[in-house]
DNA sequence: TTGATATCATTTGCATACGAATGAATTTCC
DNA sequence: GGAAATTCATTCGTATGCAAATGATATCAA
């Protein structure tokens, strides 16, 4: 009897195993939704154009003619999917493709004067896309995170 | 004259329209790069399962049976993401679908027993993503971060 | 009660995102 | 110099993620 409550006193202690895991309150979760909200603000400043689109055009804006997989790096996408995005652009004439004339593996891009005037017509609004990103902190707010997320990325 | 000078003052003073745009200090991209980071730690702990199927499992957990749309807005995917990984919980026999008995519109999910278990053992796992995500802050800049976070989500 | 609205789920189409495999070209190093 | 390792680009397969259109069912309101 004795052994059987001890048995019985044994599981009920250690059934608490009830420990919280909140989704809602771990980095990935909120980090996933911060972005989804970040995408959701730029599609309704610059609609015909994606994040990474206007990434892959602001940073060849920056460095001039670089090698696809160069830029890939630059702006963090593998090799598989900043070829797709450059493929894109290339469709809608706004990045030119060529050759490297000394190591034949690379693939130039470069953007087109139509990829220049769009990019640059397009800054300021990514700049008011920031803006409402980081609306809901104050400037202090805003110092403070950008410090710890660039700590993350 | 002066006309003439204080319209060139003008345009030249509003010249250096080079403002530095800097990719890599928006907030969108560092969110992106700061999420890709999180996946890869993510896919290094947990090799067989996505954080949005980790995501509908623990959710499931936490709030027992639900419709499909309504465990989407709980995870934060719209209808369309989430029958996706719903389809591939199932097809994993993880989750298992019921219609509702009175609103037939609605189609029920929840854990099957191998789900269950699978969530429970998962979760000690979950518990070191998020920590091994947080490593390069300390204690008082995660509490800091995850706060401003929040808010921007 | 029925006609307008709203909700739930599905499907399609497009765009990331990445692992893995492949082929071509270059670099390293013995 | 030449084999081995590396780099660049492409392709394939799988998995989000979302807009828009559609169909079925429920709810609201006149």
């Amino acid at each position: 009897m004795s052994g059987e409550d001890n048995l019985l006193k044994l599981v009920e202690v250690e059934e608490p195993e009830e420990q919280d895991y909140l989704l809602q309150e771990q980095v990935g979760f909120i980090l996933r939704k911060a972005h989804q909200r970040h995408v959701s603000i730029f599609a309704a400043h610059i609609g015909d154009l994606t994040p990474p689109q206007f990434a892959a055009l602001a940073k060849l804006r920056d460095v001039g003619e670089t090698s696809q997989n160069q830029l890939g790096t630059l702006i963090a996408m593998d090799a598989a999917t900043v070829k797709g995005v450059i493929d894109r652009l290339k469709a809608r004439g706004l990045v030119e493709l060529s050759k490297h004339e000394v190591d034949k593996r690379r693939l130039l891009v470069n953007l087109t004067a139509e990829g220049r005037d769009a990019i640059e017509r397009l800054i300021p609004l990514a700049r008011e896309i920031t803006r409402e990103t980081l609306a809901p902190l104050s400037a202090k707010e805003i110092a403070t995170f950008m410090k710890l997320l660039a700590k993350l990325a």
